[in-house]
DNA sequence: CATGAATGAGTGTTCATTCAT
DNA sequence: GATGAATGAACACTCATTCAT
């Protein structure tokens, strides 16, 4: 249609971009959400609002651009980390994971947080959402091609897994962060996931 | 008897008070959160906006009022069923738990749904904070009275089991609704926690 | 639905919607429809935005409203007058007629001008479209009730004639004004009507 | 031989101004008036805004040459067609010309249309306004050399009639165009004018 | 000549809140 | 107490136009 943005050609467009972009990260830290304006973004952008329009249709696009590329950067983190496990131990793979995943929400960890808690997680705008739909899949292949756990629905276990551990580590990053500075929280949860996941002793 | 004079009025206030925040729960389902407005839920509650502002300082504390009754009708469910597990094996206290859950959250889904995906979460509107909060206390006691289960820090594994069990529910409905009418999610969460709460098996 | 903007009540309600078209058409004539904008209106008006939109739910809704006015007043002269021809001969009756669409045009001249000249006729806001078809369906009645005209179509004949007559006026008044001053247009289509009406002399 | 140098470049020129005003006639249609920018139309037309302001000072300027172009393609059939009338009887040359005014209309109608109803008719943009002076100024000279109707102002009929055709069968169009098809509008229009020029019969 | 990035005043519209009645 | 008219700053977004490349 006619109506979508331009793609930056020129070098000085993506320049632009960026410029808009790091505003929103800054105002969204600063002001949150609510207070979060295309012409305030413009504004400490140092850009005319007409500007910020050229390359986002709206408001909303800035967030979701935003957004998408903290989570990109997250889940490839992740994702990575996830394809390297298959020659490690059950134990130490999934340590190394809560680790990992613990590291990668300390990157920006202002601008997470009010992504995570300011932005409304409706529809485009869930960072969540698609992140985390793809680190389940990759688990749940990880999960397959292990030979030294219990049989579970891998689809199913990872969804748990995954989603319990993000949830967790978000909220003590929120509520409690004093639990994962002392690594305590992560050793549960890598104790949860563990026990979950180790064959039963015995049997025959 | 000279109060009972004062109690009508009392009555009629309860009463605006109600169908103000049916009209914000209706206007938050229907509309969300950033289209919510006080002369909107004024109209729509057939008050006029002076009247809203007579019970409400500004528009969050009708939304802050809202999240609170849901929060509190749900924690108070879980609680209740929390404080009678003492005399139910882990097995059945845990899946009677979960169970619970899933169904506190299948009441009034859709404004559940509203309040969790479009009210910004930050300070006083956040209606999980709290609540989980609380749950988590009440879990922590309960932890600590059963003698069935292995040795763990009470407070991290309510922490953990707790947050983990409410994410994972929210995250399905939101998400994949089917994992949770097919029962697969609820079961596979009750073996986690179950798991990880078991005493190991042998041992002196 | 809820979007419906509020209908004065207080008196003082309803002289704001007063003020706010008497804005609207000062502006009209002095700027043009383009130029016209809400805030302008409601700064001429010395009322604040906010309640502009209180009794007008968007731009168009004003100059609508304005062109109803404007329009019904019309109308209601001529469709008063066309109802009293019944007892004029033909000739008398269409001379008045003619006169009284002139007079009625020259009553807010810069204002009727305007509104013809600047507001774009689609929809709602063709103040002619619906004046004229009453006139038409008026016209028509009239028409048929006259045993001194030969016989013509009447819904056909007064389409035609009433919008010739309109026609031609409107446009001598914005490029000719002399042409009406003087008055021979209005002889030329009284002569034009009477001809097109009169029974044929002669005949069997 | 040496200009032929420059003829390429005034070709391209031509295409680009031809492309340009296909890209304004079609944006007109689709969009409208109001929503057409002279960035919509350099997009539309594959071109850059910058070049569209080499060939248009302003935005109204597009619109005005598509309208004197629309108008003098009108205009010209209909003065070509007057031009031949002379050695037809009365009745013939005019219901020729309101057939061929009517066919006129039939040519790009949704431009016409749009142009007609969308663009405001102040000024320069008027599209009427011109066409019309020089039709009434031909029809004027062809009434004059007419010896087969009774004596009129040869101006003011010419006026009277014109304007009157145009109109009627612009507003039939617009909100009656069965009666167009059905040609029963053609047909009394001609009459109309038969009638109003026709010499009285009998007398001395 | 052509490009397209940049401008910024201006638009329509919303909404939390106040206050005279 | 309740009403609802009024407020006006703020918002998202558009567009004619300019100009460095």
């Amino acid at each position: 249609m006619e109506n979508k943005r331009r793609t930056p050609i020129q070098e000085r467009a993506r320049a632009t971009v960026e410029v808009l972009l790091e505003a929103t990260a800054q105002i969204l830290v600063e002001l949150g959400y609510a207070r979060l304006s295309t012409n305030r973004v413009a504004r400490r952008a140092g850009v005319s609002v007409g500007t910020l329009y050229q390359y986002f249709p709206n408001k909303d696009a800035l967030v979701e651009a935003l957004a998408h590329r903290v989570s990109e950067g997250q889940a490839e983190v992740i994702i990575t980390q996830l394809q390297q496990t298959h020659d490690q131990s059950l134990e130490v793979a999934i340590r190394g994971l809560i680790q990992g995943i613990i590291a990668s929400k300390r990157v920006e960890p202002e601008l997470a947080a009010a992504l995570a808690s300011e932005v409304p997680r409706n529809g485009r705008l869930d960072l969540e959402q698609a992140t985390l739909r793809r680190v389940c899949d990759v688990a749940s292949a990880a999960l397959r091609r292990r030979s030294d756990i219990r049989p579970v629905d891998p689809e199913l276990a990872s969804f748990a897994l995954v989603h319990s551990i993000f949830a967790v580590i978000q909220r003590a990053l929120q509520a409690r962060p004093e639990l994962i500075d002392d690594d305590d929280l992560g050793e549960i949860l890598a104790e949860m996931c563990i026990r979950y996941l180790s064959p039963d002793p015995g049997g025959s």
